[in-house]
DNA sequence: TTGATTTTTTAACATTTGTAAAAGGAATCG
DNA sequence: CGATTCCTTTTACAAATGTTAAAAAATCAA
C-alpha cells in the first residue's frame, strides 16, 4: 500500500514516547488520542499535504524526512525539516484555520501518524492533559522558531551553514542541497560556495 | 514615582479587554489573574528586564514602547517590538527556565503590567480556562513568529522595510532607525540607503 | 550497463549589503 | 541660548550574495 491512510493496527509507542518528556498523560488519554489518529505512507518525493488547503493534521514522523515548503516567485523555497521523531504541522494555518500557501512534501519514503487536529481540540475540553500536553509541545517549537530568527537576523549564511552540519550532520547526508540553501535563506550556487572554501 | 514596581489600584481593564478575544474567562479567574500583576513604570531608555536574568514577568504594555535586544559580536540587535495594547516577554527564557542573553529596553516613558510567571504557571492548575486563554496567546505569537521567519527567510531587506512601513507607520514615527535597521537585519548604513531612493 | 535526468559545481558579471569615516541635523541639557 | 551629544545620512571602497549559463558529477530508470 502506498499515498494511502490506513486504519490497520498501529504502534503507537513511538508517539507515546516522544510525548512524554513534555507531560505525562493517563492510559485512558493515550487511548482516546489513538482513537483519531491514522497512519500514512507516503512515497518519496510526494506531498503529504499539498499547498492550498486547510492544515487539519499533526504528522508525527514514525520514519523518513519531509519538509514544509512553498514558492516566492516561482522559486521553491524550504521553510523547516521534520526528520524521524518529530511532529510536522503549517502551523500558522493549524492556528488560524486559513487555507496554507505551503505544502509539506516527502524527501524519502515515509511514514507518518496523523493526529486530527479538530478532534484534538475537542479532547482538550474532556481532557486537560492532553491540552497541557500539546500546550508543552508547541511552547517547545515557539522557543525553537525564536531561536530560529536570531540565526536568519544576524548570522552570515556561511554561520548559518556550518552550525547546520554541527548540530544536525545527518542534514547533509540525506536532504538534496537545493532544498538546504533555501532553507538557509541563499541560493544553490551560494551554498556551493560556501562548501568550496575548504 | 519612577522605575518602581507598584501594588496600588491599578486598572486591569486593558489587559481584560485584550485577553477577551482569545478567550472568555470568568471574574473569579480574573480577580485571580488581578492578584499576580504589579505595574511598573519605566523612563525612556531605560531597561525593563536586563541581560543575565531569567525571564520570570509576563508583561503587557499599558502605555509607551518596549524593544528585545541583544548584543552580537558588540553590536545591538533588536529582536523585536512590543507597542500598547501587547504582551512582552523573552519566551526562549520564560519556557525554558534558563538565564537570558536579552534584554528589554523601554524606547518611551512606559508603564508596565508585570504578571509574574511562576504564579501564573501555578494558576493553570486552579484554573483550566487562564491555561486555556495564555495557551491561545502563544499560538498566536507562534504564529507570527512563523510568518517573520519568511519575511526574513526570502524578502529583500527593501521589501521588508516597506512592508514595515505599510503595516505599520508608527514604527517609524516613534522608533529610532538605528533599532529598525538592526530588526530588518540590516546595518543603519542600508537602511538609509533603502530610504533614500524615493 | 547505458542513456537520460537531476543535482551540484564552476565561472563571469551584476547587484546588494557591509565597513569606516565624515558631515549634517536633531535633540538635550545646563 | 549655546554647547554637547546622539542620530541619520552620505561617501568611497570592500565583501558577500545574486543571476545566468554551462560544465561536471551524481542519480535514476530502462
Amino acid at each position: 500500500m502506498t499515498d494511502q491512510s490506513s486504519h490497520f493496527p498501529i504502534d503507537y509507542s513511538p508517539l507515546f514516547d516522544y510525548f512524554d518528556p513534555f507531560h505525562r498523560i493517563s492510559q485512558e488519554a493515550k487511548e482516546a488520542i489513538s482513537a483519531i489518529c491514522s497512519l500514512s505512507k507516503i512515497p518519496k518525493n510526494k506531498d503529504l499535504q499539498s499547498i492550498g488547503h486547510t492544515c487539519r493534521t499533526i504528522y508525527f514522523v514514525k520514519k523518513g524526512i519531509a519538509r514544509i515548503y512553498y514558492y516566492k516567485d516561482g522559486t521553491d523555497i524550504t521553510e523547516s525539516f521534520a526528520f524521524e521523531n518529530s511532529l510536522i504541522a503549517r502551523v500558522e494555518s493549524l492556528f488560524t484555520g486559513k487555507p496554507s500557501r505551503k505544502g509539506i512534501q516527502v524527501l524519502e519514503d515515509s511514514d507518518f501518524i496523523g493526529i486530527s487536529s479538530p478532534l484534538l481540540f475537542d479532547l482538550y475540553d474532556q481532557f486537560p492533559d492532553i491540552e497541557r500536553l500539546f500546550r508543552k509541545i508547541f511552547e517547545s517549537a515557539y522557543v525553537e522558531t525564536v531561536n530560529r530568527i536570531e540565526s536568519l537576523q544576524f548570522h552570515s549564511a556561511e554561520e548559518r551553514y556550518h552550525a547546520l552540519t554541527q548540530e544536525s550532520p545527518d542534514f547533509l547526508k540525506r536532504i538534496p542541497l537545493k532544498y538546504i540553501a533555501s532553507y538557509l535563506g541563499i541560493t544553490q550556487v551560494s551554498l556551493s560556495r560556501i562548501r568550496a572554501q575548504r
